[in-house]
DNA sequence: ACGGGTGGCTTTTTT
DNA sequence: AGCCACCCGT
C-alpha cells in the first residue's frame, strides 16, 4: 500500500507519533511544531493503515474553527466526506448524542441549548423566584458557581454545602436553576456535558455502543480539558479505547476557566503504557524568537519539559521600546506598521496583541488617524446580538413553547401592551402551579385573574405563536425565519428606529434569513429526525459566528494574547509589557496564575514569525488615573543580547505630560520617595511604594504593605520612614 | 417605551 | 475615564 502521502511530509518524531502502534499516546507539540498535521495524518494513517473505519474515530477539538479544520483536512487526505464522522468539539458531540438518545438522557426532543447570556437570565430568574436580593446575591456570581459546579461534574446534590453561608444559599440557586431548566426543556453548555456524560455512565447499553464503535480516539489542546471533559474522555475510551492526545503544558492559559493542567501532566499516570512523543522542531519563528520563548518559560516550575529549535535563521533582535505614556506606546507602534506596509508588506501579517481588551483603543485611535485598516476581534458575534436572538427566541416558541428564556423574550418584545405587573402575574401562576410560563399563560388568558385588556394581549400573543407555528410546517427554514421576522413585530419594531444602530440590525435581520438559507443548503441530507429549525437553533447556540463579516479585508489584527492562541503572524507586537498589567495585578494574588501569565507570554511570543516587537509605556492612564508602571518582569526574563531596546530619537521632545502636571521623577524628587522603595509606616508595618500621585500637600503614595495589602496614604500624614 | 442621571465596576473566553 | 445596568421621570 503506497503510504507516502500520509508520511512523506513528516519529520522524525511525528512519522512516529503518527505511526505509532495502538497504545495511549501524547504528544507534547510545541507551538508551530505541525501538530495539525500529526493529529490528521494520524486519523489518515489508523484508517488507511491500521485498517479502521472512518467512522470508529472519534476526534475531539474545543473551538469549531478547530474542528472543521481537522474535518476539512481529514477529507482531503483520506478522499471522503467526513460527514458522519465523529469530528467535533466537546459540546457539538456530547449534543450529538443527546440528540440522539433525548429519551434515555430525560430530555424533550426539542430540547434547546441556553448560550451564557440565555443562563444569566435563567439564574436571574432563580434569585428573583427564590425574593433574594439581586445586589446581595449577583446573579453574574450564582451563575459562576453554578458552573464552575457543572464543570466539576457536580450536581447540587452533590456539593458539600459546608459551613459557609454564601455557598448554602448559591447552592439553593443552583437548585432552583436546575428545576427552571427541566421543566422548560433547556440545558446549558456545561448541562450538554454533564448530561451527557452521566447517560454513558449510567446507561450500560449505550456506553458499550460507544466504546464498541470508537477505536481510537483523538485529543487537541489536551491541556486545556477541564474535570468534566476528562471524565468524559475517560468514560467514551472505556478500558480499551487507545486514546491519542495533543497538547502542550507550556500554552495552558485556561486554568482560570476551569481548564486542568493536570490532566496532561498526569496522563502517563493516569493510562498505564503511554508513549510520550516530544515535537520540539519549530517551523514558524527565528531562532531569536525561539530563544526568548525557551528562556522565559524556563522560569516556569513543573514544567513537563520540552526546547523549540529550528534549522532556520537567527533573524531580526526582538525590539523593545519604553514609550513615555499609552499614546507614545500606540504611535510608535502604529509608526512600524506604517514602515513595514511601507516596504511593500503586507498588512495582514501584523497582529497588536494585548493583555486586556481595554487595551485595544489607543491603537484604534492612532490606526484610525493614520487610515491604516484594522480588526478588533472579540465583542458580540453574530448569534448573539440583540435583534438575531430576539427573532430566534421566536423560533425557538415554535419549537418548544414551553423554553420559559423565549417565552420571556418574545412576551413583551415588541412591546404588545403588556406590563410588569401582567408579566408578573404569569410568572406567579407558573411557579404556584409549577407549570411552565407558556401554559401559565394560556391558562390565565381564560381566567379573570387579570384585566380584560392584559387578557386580550395575552391571548393575541398565543394565537400569534400558534399561527406561525401552524404556517411555518410547510415553509423552508429561511421563509420561517422571515415569517417570524414579520408577522413578529419585530421588523416592524426596528423600522422605527432611523439611526444607523437601526440600519445595522435591518441588515442583521436580513443576514439570518441568508445564514437560514445556506444551512438548508448544507444540510439538505438532513440524516437526522431532527427538523431543519431546531438543526438551525442548535447550531447557532453552539456556533455563535465569526464577529465581522469584512474579515478578508486587509488589514491590521488587534486582540488579546488569549484569543491569538493557535495564530501566526509575521510581525507581531505584544504592547503593555509593565507589571500590573502583564502580568495582570490580578494574578500575582492567586497562587499559580503567575506562571499562567507567564504562560501566556509564551504563547504570544511564538506567534511572531519573523519579528517581535514589544512595548511599555512610563505612565499608564488607568481607569483615570496615572500609573507608574514597572518594567514587566517577563522582559528581564529573556536574555539581553536577544532584545534591543529602541530609544528615543531626539527629535522627539518629551510632550507627554499635561501643562501643569509634572513628571514621576519630579514628583520622587520633591516627595524624597521613590516608586519601588521600602518604607515601614507606625501602624501598617512594612511595605513597598508601587505609585506615586500628586505633589506638595496633595502628594499621595500607594504602598503595598506586608500584612495588609496596597494602600493609598496622604504623604503629608502618613509619616513613612525608609526601611 | 424612552431617555437621562447615577452609581459601581473594571483580565483573560469557548461552547 | 468609560461602560453598563438600573432607576426614575415623562
Amino acid at each position: 500500500m503506497d503510504v507516502s502521502h500520509i508520511i512523506n511530509a513528516l519529520n522524525d518524531p511525528q512519522r512516529q507519533a503518527v505511526t505509532a502502534e495502538m497504545r495511549p499516546i501524547l504528544v507534547l507539540a510545541g507551538a508551530g511544531s505541525g501538530k495539525t498535521r500529526v493529529l490528521t495524518h494520524r486519523i489518515a494513517w489508523v484508517c488507511e493503515v491500521g485498517g479502521l473505519s472512518p467512522f470508529s474515530v472519534l476526534a475531539v477539538t474545543f473551538t469549531n474553527k478547530a474542528a472543521s479544520e481537522m474535518r476539512g483536512r481529514v477529507e482531503q487526505l483520506l478522499g471522503i466526506s467526513a460527514g458522519a464522522m465523529w469530528v467535533g468539539t466537546f459540546h457539538g458531540l456530547a449534543h450529538r448524542m443527546l440528540r440522539a438518545h433525548w429519551q434515555e438522557a430525560d430530555l424533550p426532543q426539542t430540547f434547546q441549548i441556553l448560550d451564557s447570556d440565555d443562563q444569566l437570565r435563567m439564574v436571574k430568574r432563580a434569585v428573583r423566584q427564590m425574593e433574594l436580593d439581586e445586589g446581595q446575591w449577583p446573579p453574574k456570581q450564582a451563575q459562576w458557581f453554578i458552573n464552575q459546579c457543572k464543570d466539576d461534574g457536580l450536581r447540587p446534590s452533590h456539593v458539600d454545602p459546608g459551613q459557609d453561608p454564601i455557598r448554602q444559599q448559591l447552592l439553593q440557586v443552583y437548585q432552583t436553576y436546575e428545576n427552571l431548566c427541566q421543566r422548560a426543556g433547556v440545558i446549558d453548555f456545561a448541562e450538554l456535558l454533564l448530561r451527557s456524560l452521566e447517560l454513558i455512565r449510567d446507561n450500560d447499553q449505550l456506553r458499550n455502543h460507544y466504546q464498541r464503535r470508537f477505536q481510537h480516539i483523538l485529543v487537541d489542546e489536551f491541556q486545556d480539558t477541564n474535570a468534566i471533559q476528562y471524565a468524559w474522555l475517560r468514560l467514551m475510551a472505556g478500558d480499551h479505547t487507545p486514546v491519542f492526545v495533543v497538547g502542550d503544558d507550556d500554552q495552558s492559559i485556561y486554568g482560570w476557566r476551569g481548564a486542568r493542567i493536570e490532566n496532561i501532566q498526569h496522563f502517563e499516570r493516569d493510562f498505564p503504557n503511554t508513549l510520550v512523543i516530544r515535537l520540539e522542531q519549530n517551523y514558524r519563528s527565528t531562532a531569536t524568537i525561539l530563544n526568548a520563548a525557551n528562556a522565559l518559560i524556563d522560569h516556569n516550575q513543573g514544567r513537563m519539559g520540552k526546547e523549540l529549535w529550528t534549522e532556520g535563521e537567527q533573524g531580526e533582535p526582538i525590539l523593545y521600546y519604553n514609550a513615555y505614556n499609552e499614546k507614545d506606546e500606540a504611535r510608535f507602534v502604529v509608526d512600524r506598521i506604517q514602515n513595514w506596509v511601507e516596504q511593500g508588506r503586507s498588512r495582514n501579517e501584523i497582529a497588536v496583541l494585548y493583555r486586556s481588551n481595554a487595551q485595544s483603543r489607543q491603537f484604534e485611535e492612532y490606526l484610525i488617524s493614520r487610515g491604516i485598516p484594522y480588526r478588533v476581534y472579540g465583542g458580540l458575534r453574530f448569534f448573539e446580538r440583540a435583534e438575531i436572538k430576539d427573532t430566534l427566541a421566536y423560533l425557538r416558541m415554535l419549537s418548544n413553547p414551553l423554553d420559559d428564556t423565549s417565552f420571556e423574550r418574545t412576551i413583551n418584545h415588541p412591546p404588545r401592551g403588556l406590563g410588569q405587573k401582567s408579566v408578573d402575574t404569569i410568572r406567579l401562576y407558573a411557579r404556584e402551579h409549577s407549570i411552565a410560563l407558556w401554559n401559565a399563560a394560556r391558562e390565565l388568558a381564560e381566567s379573570n385573574q387579570l384585566t380584560a385588556r392584559a387578557r386580550t394581549s395575552i391571548a393575541a400573543y398565543i394565537e400569534l405563536i400558534n399561527r406561525l407555528r401552524a404556517q411555518s410546517q410547510i415553509l423552508g427554514l429561511a421563509e420561517q425565519i422571515g415569517l417570524c421576522i414579520e408577522s413578529s413585530g419585530l421588523k416592524a419594531h426596528f423600522d422605527k428606529d432611523k439611526s444607523e444602530k437601526g440600519e445595522a440590525r435591518r441588515e442583521n435581520l436580513q443576514e439570518l434569513i441568508g445564514a437560514g438559507k445556506s444551512f438548508e443548503f448544507d444540510h439538505d441530507t438532513d440524516l437526522d429526525e431532527m427538523s431543519s429549525l431546531d438543526a438551525f437553533l442548535a447550531h447557532a447556540a453552539l456556533e455563535a459566528g465569526e464577529g465581522q463579516a469584512d474579515e478578508w479585508e486587509e488589514c491590521v489584527q488587534l486582540m488579546t494574547m488569549h484569543s491569538v492562541k493557535g495564530l501566526e503572524f509575521p510581525l507581531v507586537f505584544m504592547v503593555g509589557m509593565e507589571e500590573g498589567l502583564f502580568p495582570h495585578q490580578r494574578s500575582s494574588e492567586e497562587p499559580g496564575r503567575m506562571e499562567e501569565e507567564r504562560r501566556l507570554c509564551y504563547v504570544g511570543i511564538t506567534r511572531a514569525r519573523q519579528q517581535l516587537i514589544m512595548t511599555s509605556a512610563e505612565v499608564r492612564r488607568l481607569y483615570g488615573n496615572d500609573n507608574y508602571n514597572v518594567l514587566s518582569r517577563f522582559i528581564k526574563e529573556i536574555p539581553s543580547e536577544l532584545i534591543e531596546e529602541i530609544r528615543p530619537k531626539a527629535q522627539f521632545s518629551r510632550p507627554i505630560y499635561p501643562p501643569g502636571a509634572i513628571s514621576r521623577n519630579q514628583v520622587e524628587e520633591e516627595v524624597g520617595l521613590s516608586v519601588g522603595q521600602r518604607v515601614s509606616h507606625n501602624k501598617f508595618g512594612n511595605g513597598i511604594i508601587i505609585n506615586i500621585e500628586g505633589q506638595a500637600a496633595q502628594a499621595r503614595v500607594q504602598v503595598n504593605f506586608e500584612n495588609d495589602g496596597s494602600k493609598w496614604l496622604m504623604l503629608a500624614y502618613a509619616n513613612l520612614q525608609p526601611a
